[in-house]
DNA sequence: TTTCTTGCAAAAGCTTTGCACACCG
DNA sequence: CGGTGTGCAAAGCTTTTGCAAGAAA
């Protein structure tokens, strides 16, 4: 079984929450799609398949995911709050075109060690971080 | 006359709009007020004196600010946008101490130039960015 | 069974807009 | 005057929540 699926399975467990249908599902069409799904985006994916799932359902378990750190909740200024998969794979920040709305993730190291001690510096225990570049990809730059 | 108030006046001459009371109040107690102001804090600071301005108005005028380049949109995930003035000083980002809301400014050059290299690697064009660091400050990790 | 979940619909927040009247240039 | 701005109230959106019926343990 794949480390996310079990990571939840456990939270669940842990927490006297039941494992259900509906969060399988939900999981399921979580870990398919693409990242950076808001969650009624997320919501039209799973409705296609299972149409009796609510909104209120997709609403609550991307909570869940969120609260057993299997998910990331983002926020990019449109007004939508957007989950991302944390599939363990390292931190990664977001390159965002205004233009065409592509998300580009990236990481940098070098930037994360600076940010560590920015925050020694002012006596600050980092519990989490978002770094956003906002700009135009080389395509749109062209139009 | 301040820089700020300046380049208002002239942006909204040059667009054709108009010079008023409420947006001459709007912008003292903005500049006046701490930053990070929601709209609705700012509001609320303003009815104390002006209680027949509404929070259209504010909610308008802060827009233009933002527009005119003299403010700046936040979003720190408490589901309310805030404005920062930018008064021709420095770009800064931001520690927020989750415990208290308190929120520092803070700014790293070597960060910065980082992001500008991390653009140029993807062919992004940078027009804007923001980094917040979320965590605990000193005081808060003592309770 | 007992407790947790679900789906629906309604409530909450915050943001945005329509409109009639007021004001600026 | 003509066009823009204001204040109020209402509409829009997204996010949350209450509740009765349904499903897991």
């Amino acid at each position: 079984m794949g480390k996310i699926r079990e990571t939840f399975r456990r939270y669940l467990s842990d927490k006297g929450l039941k494992s259900t249908q509906q969060r399988e599902i939900i999981l399921d069409e979580f870990l398919r799609a693409g990242s950076h799904l808001s969650t009624e985006e997320l919501y039209l994916r799973i409705r296609r398949q299972h149409p009796n799932i609510g909104y209120a359902t997709v609403y609550r378990t991307l909570k869940l995911f969120s609260e057993c750190g299997i998910a990331e909740e983002h926020n990019f200024g449109d007004g939508q709050t957007r989950y991302e998969s944390v599939a363990g794979e390292e931190h990664h920040d977001h390159l965002i075109c205004t233009g065409c709305k592509r998300i580009i993730e990236f990481e940098d190291p070098r930037i994360e060690s600076l940010q560590d001690e920015v925050a020694r510096l002012h006596d600050f225990k980092i519990l989490d971080h978002r770094l956003e570049l906002y700009g135009l990809c080389s395509e749109c730059r062209q139009k």
